[in-house]
DNA sequence: TTGTAAGCGTTATCAT
DNA sequence: ATGATAACGCTTACAA
């Protein structure tokens, strides 16, 4: 505990008021008493209680992030915009981490209400009414990046199943005749908040209809690794590409291709989504489509500070555009 | 704003004592203006603010945790463990990005401190007398992982002294005749907290002096990859090794090295330091050193959560061991 | 130039 | 079973 304003005006003999004039510098404060007061306030570290100061005027400048799990990878490359971006508005930003767990999110929101942060920024794991009636509750500005809770609630986001329809046709315009969509087990969207890979899965499925002689395949488990390895021996002849729903599925499948000695797109087509940063280290290079984290990012604490500027948190539906990166895996 | 004690108090007519009482479920209340106030507080959403508790009772059960850069990917590995750590015990943890920035850390030390953490996990990128008196000026529990600051300041490590001497030692083994130590600028030193480097870069020199046949070298600049060409083309026969103090700048290697056709370890042998998670979705794997960041992460919330406990902040310094992981690129 | 007093929302103590 | 009062550290009128 550093040395609160009322001990250095017991210290100094003067009233707490002459004391805050003094370390504020705003009204008058005679020479001598204000020389001391700084003297004694340096000599014993004074530092502002910032608790006490947002109790009584009411703000804390500080924005709430709530993040999965920073191993993820995906989210983790907007918490450095985000951090910058409210620097810069004078907001401090605190990030917590909910390590996947649904109840975990819940608590830590709560957490960050109750300390009175002016808005909050999820990328969000839970869904459903319940949740969205939680959010609402608040009162808080909340904006959510990337997955999508309730048209109530503000949402920054790309159109994930537009940029599925896009990586389908770039595959079939490399002449593939069959597509595997390799995705999340679907089991869990019952619980589990997967908006955008359910919106991919939506693309994947409406642009595939499109072609009569490409015929298409979902895996929607874990085990995904063995059915493609089934796959690509039952059709030999194929030629068979996989779109993953998130670069982690695919970079898993080009590690499991090297140590089976197969090659890339020689034995068969790969395309990632998300355009992950750590792609910039992995050869060859992963055809993917970029859900353009940094503007979803930078829009998303735009879109809050702008809430709590004016107040008027009425909710809003933001998509940016994304762009696919058609690079060596196909 | 959500509604407060006082405000239920007014509109159930009894007062703020008794709010309490059968808002925290302890002492006696009257069953009827009980349940009349448990209504009004979920009706309007009560939620406690914790600023004015925490000032009240001198606690905020928060820790704070300094990192440098997100995609930095280092400390990151930390987080998850430290926020579970920290979560088992009751503790909120705030992560705040300082994003390479010398000044932007002593800020957020310093904002942290005013929002009264109770204790602060840092990985610092400041150095030096004046850093260290602003640490301890704080009169908080501190503790710093990987990065020494002083030895009035508790801190978590491995010996990375020691580590350096066992790559070379690794690398002496393969029957290598030179070997390069890459490293930060260092230049930057004079500023910058680049303590572990440091460390590494003199068990890298007591080490190469163990061993007559072999002749050693060290760069220390950005230039790095043009410098190793120069090397390999100087010395073709000479079996050579490159040691990097950071994984990333073998990655960065290793990247290079396949765009230039050269194979790893046929052409040269390369080893770096960390283990960073990334490394998993690398070929070939890399050889490293794991500085054991679990360990250390766990430890390090321990340490600070007992210095909390116990109000026993005297300094010491923790060793961890690490692990030299002989992998395929030697 | 300096001081007094009330208030932010919560809690703890001591009454009734 | 209920309430009054002071306190946490800071701010902001409103005096003097």
């Amino acid at each position: 505990m550093s040395i609160t304003v009322n001990q250095i005006a017991e210290k100094c003999g003067v009233s707490r008021t002459t004391v805050l004039r003094a370390l504020n510098n705003q009204g008058s404060v005679g020479k001598n008493t204000r020389e001391k007061i700084l003297s004694v306030a340096k000599e014993f570290n004074y530092r502002p209680n910032l608790l006490a100061r947002s109790l009584n005027h009411g703000r804390t400048m500080s924005l709430g992030v709530v993040t999965i799990n920073v191993e993820n990878m995906y989210f983790v490359q907007s918490l450095n915009i985000i951090n910058r971006e409210a620097e810069k508005r004078g907001y401090f930003t605190n990030i917590v981490v909910c390590d996947e767990s649904l109840e975990g999110e819940r608590k830590l929101i709560q957490g960050l209400a109750e300390r009175q942060m002016e808005g909050i920024l999820i990328s969000p794991i839970n869904k459903g009414k319940e949740f969205e009636e939680f959010l609402l509750s608040l009162h808080i500005p909340i904006v959510c990046i990337g997955n999508h809770v309730s048209d109530s609630i503000t949402t920054v986001q790309v159109n994930e199943m537009k940029a599925a329809i896009d990586a389908v046709d770039l595959i079939a315009s490399k002449g593939y005749r069959k597509i595997v969509f390799i995705c999340p087990p679907l089991a869990v969207q019952k619980q589990q908040n997967i908006y955008a890979h359910e919106q991919r899965l939506l693309g994947f499925g409406a642009a595939v209809q499109k072609y009569s002689h490409i015929t298409s395949q979902i895996i929607g488990d874990q085990e995904y690794l063995r059915k493609i390895e089934t796959i690509l021996h039952e059709n030999p002849e194929k030629k068979t590409a996989f779109l993953c729903s998130g670069d982690s599925y695919a970079l898993n499948i080009m590690r499991w291709g090297e140590q089976e000695g197969l090659s890339i797109p020689g034995d068969f087509g790969l395309m990632g989504f998300d355009n992950i940063n750590i792609l910039d280290y992995i050869s060859p290079k992963l055809t993917t489509v970029s859900t353009n984290l940094e503007g979803v990012a930078t829009t998303a604490v735009t879109e809050l500070l702008q809430q709590i500027d004016t107040k008027d948190y009425s909710p809003k539906s933001i998509y940016l555009n994304h762009a696919v990166l058609d690079r060596n895996t196909l």
